[in-house]
DNA sequence: ACCCAGGATGGTG
DNA sequence: CACCATCATGGG
């Protein structure tokens, strides 16, 4: 029996095309298929009134954490400044995106694959990453593959899902969290201070400083990463030329990052 | 044909 | 430290 509630300041389609999550498929208008953490769930939004098929009982045990209900995205947007007219812009632009709490690993090999890509390549390489490897959970959905599940996979075969240059990442990665490797690494990461986690991701192969942002951001919610890729840095550079007030935001700055991806992805940027 | 994409790495000055 | 070539490959 479906799920059926009313969820404020929340949009799937703004959060499906906000480049936070590739495992969204779209079989009609309104309408989305969310794979996440070995789950499927199918959505249908209808203003603020939401339907979901699963049980009460998975909702409250998963989804609810996942699409982050137990923050306040209205505080948020309301402490924008009024004189910032590129922030207010883009919080009324992507005013329903969430950040969502998505799994670790996931987030890792999903953003190890995004650089120097498009969106629209990455959600092919991941859902063939997907098909390739994973088990199927829904109509022409898979689950996604775990480390052990791509270890010892040869790095050809990566580079063959169209993952170029970025195949002998994630050959090194899964290798690396293998056989329970990933917890071991991941246990300490949950209470480090920001800058210790953050450090402790850049020692991984082909993890910089972008995609550690948004493995801190995305699969590990800290939500004061920012992390600063093309788009956000010539945002940056026209809107904000004296630079971005990091410090009036400090605590919720992913998710501001979130609506100015959004905003500049859409190519509704503001006047100059 | 061309430039760009949710960049990182390894080498050099 | 800062800069820089290189990396695969498709999207627009």
């Amino acid at each position: 029996m479906p799920v059926s509630l009313r969820i404020p300041h929340m949009d799937l389609a703004q959060i499906a095309e906000s480049g936070q999550c590739f495992t969204w498929r779209a079989p009609g208008p309104g309408r989305y298929a969310v794979a996440a953490s070995g789950r499927y769930l199918e959505c249908a939004q209808a203003g603020d009134a939401f339907t979901f098929s699963c049980t009460r009982g998975e909702w409250e045990a998963f989804w609810a954490d996942y699409f982050d209900l137990g923050t306040d995205y209205g505080a948020i947007k309301a402490a924008i400044g009024p004189g910032d007219p590129c922030l207010t812009a883009a919080a009324r632009a992507g005013w329903g995106i969430r950040v969502l709490r998505q799994d670790v690993w996931e987030v890792a090999v999903s953003f190890l694959i995004s650089q120097n890509n498009n969106i629209t390549r990455i959600k092919r390489s991941v859902e063939g990453l997907c098909a390739a490897y994973g088990r199927p959970i829904g109509p022409d959905t898979w689950s996604f593959p775990r480390p052990d599940d791509l270890a010892g996979v040869p790095e050809a075969d990566f580079q063959a899902l169209g993952l170029g240059y970025r195949a002998k990442y994630l050959a090194a990665l899964a290798q690396q969290m293998a056989d329970g490797a990933l917890e071991e690494f991941l246990a300490p990461l949950a209470g480090a201070k920001p800058e210790e986690a953050r450090r402790a991701l850049l020692t991984l192969y082909g993890v910089g400083g972008k995609v550690a942002d948004c493995i801190l951001l995305f699969g590990l919610h800290r939500v004061d990463a920012f992390p600063v890729d093309t788009h956000i840095r010539q945002l940056l550079a026209r809107h904000y030329p004296g630079g971005f007030p990091y410090d009036r935001y400090r605590g919720f700055l992913g998710i501001l990052q979130q609506y100015l991806f959004y905003y500049d992805l859409k190519g509704s940027a503001c006047a100059p």
